[in-house]
DNA sequence: GACGAATATTAGGATTGGCGAATATAAGCC
DNA sequence: GGCTTATATTCGCCAATCCTAATATTCGTC
C-alpha cells in the first residue's frame, strides 16, 4: 500500500472514526453503527473503501461480518496507526466512541474475541 | 486544524511530496516547479489548497513567494510531520525529491535563509 | 423453502477534487 | 509607463467522493 493510500483512507471523518475503533480490536458491523450512531448503507460503504484499498480485513462469523486492521500491517501504516492514536486522544469526539465502546463491550472479558462470542450484535 | 483535514493535505501525492520537502525547510515555488517537474499551475493550486487549509504560510521576497511550514505547528501536525519524515525514507520518490533538492542547494551555505538569498530563481 | 436479521450493493444527485489552457496580477527593471 | 519574470486565478471538463433511498444478498432458523 502506497503512502499516500494510508492517507486516503485516513482523509474522511467517518472512516477516521471506524480506523480509530478498529485500532482497539475487531468489531463487527453493527456496533459501528451503534457506536458511530449512523444509517447502515454509510457504514457499510465506508467499510467497502477500506476493504478495496486493503485498509481492513474482513471475517465472517454466523451472520455478521468482523472487521479488523491488517494483521500484517505495513511498517508505514502501523507508523502512522501509531500516530493516529498520540492524537486522538486530545480531541474529544474520539474519545467519546471509545467510551461508547466501552460500554457496548462492558461486562464481557475483555478481549475481542470474547466481545464478539459472548455479547450479542444490535 | 481539525486532525482530519490534515490527512486531507496529505491524500494527493503531489501535495504530500511538496509537504515532505517543506520538511527540509521553507522553499520558493519556482524550486517547487524544478525538483517535482510539474506545470506551473498544478503547483500552485496545490499550494492555494494547502494555503486555505493553513498547512503553509508565505512570505513574498522580491518577486518570489517563499512557502513554509507553520512556524508553530499544532500536536497532531507536529506528530504527523514526524511520522511522515519516518515514512519516506523507505521510498524511492520521495529520496529522488530530496536529491534533486539537494542539487539546486548545492554549493549555498546550508541554510534556507542563504539559499534563498544566494541561489536565484529558476 | 419461507422468513428475519445482518450486511452489501446499486442508482442518482450533489459536491469536491484535479488538471490543462488561458488569463491575470504583482514586483523589479529599463 | 512598458517589459519581463514569478506567481496566482479562472474556466471548463472529467473523475472521484459522499450521501440517501431503495434493493439485493447471505446466513441461520423454523
Amino acid at each position: 500500500m502506497e503512502l499516500v493510500e494510508i492517507y486516503q483512507c485516513f482523509c474522511d471523518a467517518t472512516r477516521l472514526r471506524i480506523i480509530h475503533l478498529l485500532t482497539q480490536g475487531p468489531l463487527c458491523v453493527c456496533h459501528f453503527q451503534s457506536i458511530l450512531d449512523l444509517p447502515q448503507a454509510k457504514v457499510s460503504q465506508h467499510l467497502a473503501y477500506l476493504r478495496k484499498h486493503q485498509m481492513v480485513e474482513t471475517a465472517r462469523k454466523g451472520t455478521w461480518i468482523i472487521y479488523s486492521l491488517p494483521a500484517r500491517p505495513s511498517a508505514d501504516l502501523e507508523a502512522n496507526l501509531r500516530c493516529l492514536q498520540d492524537c486522538v486522544v486530545s480531541d474529544r469526539r474520539f474519545r467519546e466512541d471509545l467510551k461508547r465502546l466501552a460500554k457496548i463491550t462492558k461486562g464481557a472479558e475483555w478481549t475481542h474475541e470474547a466481545l464478539i462470542k459472548k455479547i450479542g450484535c444490535c
